[in-house]
DNA sequence: GCTGGCAGTCGATACGATCGAGTGCCAACC
DNA sequence: GGTTGGCACTCGATCGTATCGACTGCCAGC
């Protein structure tokens, strides 16, 4: 534990920094209560400070600024939570009390909800496809020689490919291929697809061969869904275009996105600064995370992301309300 | 037709300017071949386009910009085309042989292709199921209590709903249900689902019902979808901060998008230019865009969206050829 | 009708002075 | 010894002024 003084020296820096974005003079800091001694006495510690390495100088003769390491500790130790307010709980109450049909909609729409909370860009992932099993399979003619295979998983995600048959294929050897496929893929894993034996029918088999065949490419491609609402919050974020840009480039790319929320949860982290998630554009960035549970297990995550400088009370507490409350409602779904 | 010297002026000056993005001014316009007058005839003939509406002068003693009518008369009568150079077509050859499985994979991606060869935002919708039929209407048991209707059209859209049921009900009811769906629903509309007749089974009615209701409400609030790639290469379009959060901020909307689109193609036009999409924060924003054919019936449209000074006459070449190239490969599929 | 010349406008740039917030250091004080 | 007020100093930000230069409109002459 840091000495008491300090800390709410540097926890007065950096919470004066985050609402101002201009660097924190030892006068300001000495005018608070609950630090009560001059300024002096702060620039003092504040030397100290810079020492450790919890807070920088952007130029002589300027005040100080938090270092990457400075917010770390304010998150892990000094951080004021900052429970939302009563009009956002309504505003999370409501939104989840009307929760709407389809997954997909509800995450976009909670990625969206989570951004307007904190006015930053929020993350949303859904459901991992790893551990579900299959509960369908289904071929559906379409026009011509085109067919469908839709497999439906036991996490309500559906996957789908479009075949190009070399015959026209017609209803009822379909419907026999999307029996001869339930049969032997009905509980199994999608990323553990195996061509099914022969049914005794060529172009039954045929069918299956080519439905499984793009099922799994499918599966291969699909990097975990990702809804993320709010960019445009982003671009206020930072006052470097070229900045904005970077985190903006990077928030299109759905497969490291999910990557980095994935691993940040793994990592067993709530925030991560900085460059500790490891992506370099976004290392002006910090990502406020949280999973959330259905049913006891957990699915995805949720999370924002925002500028180093970001307002981490509210964003904690937003996250941590809205991942609560949204796998509830998907439980109770 | 505007007098060719003239003409040739405002050529001039909307090619300069969507080049440099500063004003142009007499002696640049003078100094090229195909104008070949003195700048102070240059200035007489700015006067006059100026009061005609064609361009106007930011401050006095500063050059001449392009006004919105200016940019219609250049791309109606004055561009000059910029077919894509052969590494391009090279790049869009190469990304439509190597066509992928799923539609809306091949949407997203065609959003980067076309924002990468404009470096502006591209916009692709799918198609819209309006004149699609049902093909396949099927309830699938998930866990517990929960099922998941599955619905897929003629031109292979998938819609799903989940449904709360009252009452466990068994995987052979299910099925039932599933029949009694297809027998009444295949070959109709997703948009005038009627309630199907009684079966003469109460859970499996009272399924099916559930399934109707939650399969309209899904129609309902699926506004068609649209991919929007690049829009980090918006940030560098504008210098105002305030421009860029709001065209972000409506290419978030995806219904706004969806409509805008539409209703430019349904206008007949290729070019929106400024105010004239009718979409108020887009104002500094040009649209180009082209619906695109499947087996000869226009099916979804691409677009790119830049600045007003955009460089129109490769957009337009892009937008063609990408738009010939999707439908294209679309069909043989 | 076109052109060169010319006075005038006005934003952009550069420069210098000033301002002021903030620092580090030090001697004095409790 | 920790704390404090005093003080000289630093340096970015701001502001006014001067200058520059790109451009225009006008006009007389070709």
């Amino acid at each position: 534990m840091m000495e008491d003084r300090r800390a709410a020296i540097l926890r007065a820096v950096v919470e004066e920094y985050i609402e101002t974005a201009q660097p924190v003079g030892s006068n300001r800091v000495a005018r608070l209560p609950e630090v009560g001694v001059s300024p002096a006495t702060v620039r003092h510690e504040m030397v100290v400070l810079e020492q450790e390495g919890y807070l920088r100088q952007p130029h002589t003769s300027a005040g100080r600024v938090p270092t990457d390491k400075g917010y770390r500790m304010f998150v892990d130790s000094l951080v004021v939570p900052d429970p939302l307010d009563a009009a956002e709980r309504h505003q999370v109450g409501a939104f989840f009390a009307e929760a709407h049909g389809a997954l997909e909609e509800m995450l976009a729409d909670t990625s969206r909800l989570l951004s307007g909370l904190t006015d930053y860009a929020a993350l949303v992932t859904g459901a991992p496809p790893d551990d579900a099993t299959i509960r369908s399979v289904q071929l559906v003619g379409l026009t011509g020689r085109t067919a469908l295979a839709v497999m439906v998983l036991s996490n309500g995600a559906v996957t789908k490919a479009r075949l190009e048959m070399a015959d026209a294929v017609g209803d009822e050897r379909l419907a026999a291929a999307s029996a001869h496929l339930s049969r032997w893929l009905l509980g199994a894993s999608p990323h553990a697809l195996q061509p099914v034996p022969p049914s005794g029918d060529a172009m039954v088999d045929a069918a299956c061969a080519q439905a499984v065949d793009a099922l799994v490419a499918e599966a291969d491609v699909e990097p975990g869904q990702v809804f993320v609402g709010g960019t445009s919050r982003m671009v206020t974020a930072f006052d470097a275009v070229e900045s904005v840009r970077k985190v903006l480039g990077i928030l299109e790319q759905q497969y490291v996105v999910v990557g980095l929320l994935r691993d940040v949860v793994d990592r067993g982290l709530t925030v991560a600064i900085g460059v500790e998630h490891g992506v370099e554009p976004l290392a002006e960035c910090s990502l406020v995370v949280s999973p959330y549970q259905v049913e006891g297990e957990t699915v995805g995550a949720i999370g924002v992301l925002g500028p180093t400088r970001m307002h981490y009370p509210k964003a904690l507490a937003a996250v941590a309300m809205v991942s609560q409350r949204l796998g509830h409602t998907l439980s109770e779904n």
